[in-house]
DNA sequence: TTGAAAGCGCTAACAT
DNA sequence: ATGTTAGCGCTTTCAA
């Protein structure tokens, strides 16, 4: 280390700063001589200032590393450019992929979203919406519809814009995006039977608080029902990797009931680790027995035979809920009304046709 | 709908604080009876407060529906219960499983992680971080020990604690924990060369900004070199599905060059694709070529032959991160000094061992 | 155990 | 184009 004549200088030594009291608009009003009312206008690039004086400014703030404090700013301000976004997890890639929807719509505005995370439980989803409203976003985006008493009352009295995403089957608080589930298993239900296949097995998850995942499974066995078909067999998982219990299910399901020709698996990941099994015995997809999952995960590209499944539109859901929010919070009407259905596509891929 | 005396109820009407003014502890003082001071020291339970008031206050509190103004409370207090937690991307998987770590960790704390996004630009790393030092956090938790000057700058002078993650092959900033991802390059290489590979392929992102790949790869290649091997084909992928990558990838490459024996892939994802790939084409792994990953991913467990990797800690990291961030939060010394360097486990697998 | 006064750092509204 | 004043809704500090 240098010579430094008797101070002592180490990684934790601040060069400048060091006082370690934030810097204040006063600090830069000083350090600029101009009022801080000034200063505060030019770093917000707000009102007329001449050239001359938003030079002296910038140079100032930048030279001391003067961070604005929006804490102060937001209350006195009354405007937080927060977005509440909350969601179940983070595991799932359904939702990072529905926040990159968000953030880069979100992106052209002055909002910015922040991410609560429930865990599919209703008592998260009450404690992280009770702390994110109390930082007063200036919108709520939530997935699901189903919410405890109090959450619903949070939405309700929070006195801004809500859009509960992914699901349109339900009651929304104020504005709503999403597919509906029902209908998504509904219309495999409605592809499976077209193909013929009759003997058919259900794999999913052990959650009963996934609404969605419910709410496919409710309208896909309906459908067959109407058809006079049950399901033959079925079997539900929870935890560990998805991969792995796609295949172990598959594998038991087939021991367990082997004349099934349609296994339907209430998403992609353990489809394909069912598709990965079936294939390693030899059996012939979907010859002998056709399969398909749910939501058209871009994984599915890289497997050996393209999964049929159904798109859940995430990017979409998000990109339209931020634009709902960003409408509303510029005072802008939503064209759309306040329910945005969007329609999931069917991939049939080559694991739903019969040969 | 019943029968209501007149008044229009609707979807949008809220039967409480209709007035769409937030609610203030005025507001809960003036329902309670008891001044502002008390029902602050009651909802956030500081102070001696007799037990009838405080179920007076509380009782309040609840009917009205009052949400706390933290944006006042973190001003008058000076005290933001925040932690940003900076990463790359959501997309990886790697990063979900950190922020796992430490949002659990927290949990046992009075801190809570807010996640911003870079998508491995600098320029976006600067403006994330600045954006959320404006909030003026408890802590900094941040991916990584490469930063513009500006970050760099921005974490020296915010005052706060700051912990650098994922990596330790570099100079922090001020606390850091992760692995050495040289190190990790070399302990595979070394692997491999002890299995008798040497016409070694490697295939990995594209991106020059992704420093941790690059350090693997960097001590992958030196080590090789100590043993007179140089890496006989590469290529390099950016975008799209990573397990279709892979699967591509190496195609290609077996066409180039034929006579390989090994191929690292820079990521658990392209070797899975690769794996399935070389299955298919009937290849035998390990015996003809022996493939090897990194990560350590929970997808693996699903895949037709256990891939071979090395487990990068991500959860540990979070976990360690954050009990960092709440130790120096509360004024005590970290034990481990500024560096935690943790050690990743090579997982042999079935794909690295010569028959 | 409770209350009153002052002020956190900024911005809206109003001067000048 | 720039400055002054008065809060924003809480918590700190001090007094009762």
């Amino acid at each position: 280390m240098l010579f430094n004549n008797g101070f002592r200088l180490s990684r934790t030594t601040h060069l400048t700063n060091s006082s370690k009291r934030p810097l204040t608009l006063r600090d830069v009003s000083e350090a600029s001589g101009v009022s801080e009312m000034t200063v505060s206008r030019v770093l917000r690039n707000k009102g007329d200032v001449s050239a001359a004086t938003r030079q002296k400014v910038q140079d100032a703030a930048k030279k001391l590393g003067y961070v604005p404090n929006k804490i102060a700013g937001a209350l006195a301000s009354q405007r937080v450019n927060l977005v509440a976004v909350i969601i179940p997890s983070l595991g799932n890639m359904v939702f990072p992929e529905v926040l990159s929807g968000i953030s880069e719509t979100l992106e052209g505005t002055e909002l910015q979203p922040v991410v609560g995370v429930t865990d599919y439980l209703p008592e998260k989803e009450e404690k992280v919406l009770f702390e994110m409203l109390s930082w007063r976003p200036s919108g709520v985006i939530i997935a699901g519809l189903e919410h405890s008493e109090a959450s619903a009352a949070m939405l309700q009295q929070a006195g801004i814009p809500v859009v509960e995403i992914m699901d349109v089957d339900g009651e929304p608080v104020d504005h709503c995006v999403g597919i509906s589930h029902r209908r998504a298993g509904r219309k495999m239900a409605e592809a499976i039977i077209a193909q013929g296949y009759k003997r058919i097995g259900f794999m999913g998850t052990k959650m009963p608080l996934d609404h969605r995942a419910r709410k496919r499974f409710e309208g896909f066995t309906r459908t067959l029902a109407k058809s006079g078909i049950e399901i033959a067999d079925q079997e539900f998982y929870s935890g560990g990797s998805a991969l792995a219990k796609g295949r172990e299910m598959t594998e038991k399901m087939m021991a367990r009931t082997p004349d099934l020709d349609f296994l339907y698996y209430s998403n992609d990941m353990i489809g394909a680790g069912g598709l990965l099994y079936l294939l390693e015995q030899g059996i012939d997809v979907p010859g002998k027995i056709g399969i398909a999952g749910f939501n058209g995960v871009e994984l599915l590209d890289g497997l050996p035979r393209q999964l049929a499944t159904m798109d859940a539109c995430r990017r979409d859901i998000g990109v339209k809920a931020a634009e709902i929010v960003a409408a509303l919070n510029s005072g802008q009407e939503v064209p759309e009304g306040p329910v945005v259905t969007l329609s999931p596509t069917l991939a049939v891929g080559e694991t739903l046709r019969r040969k």
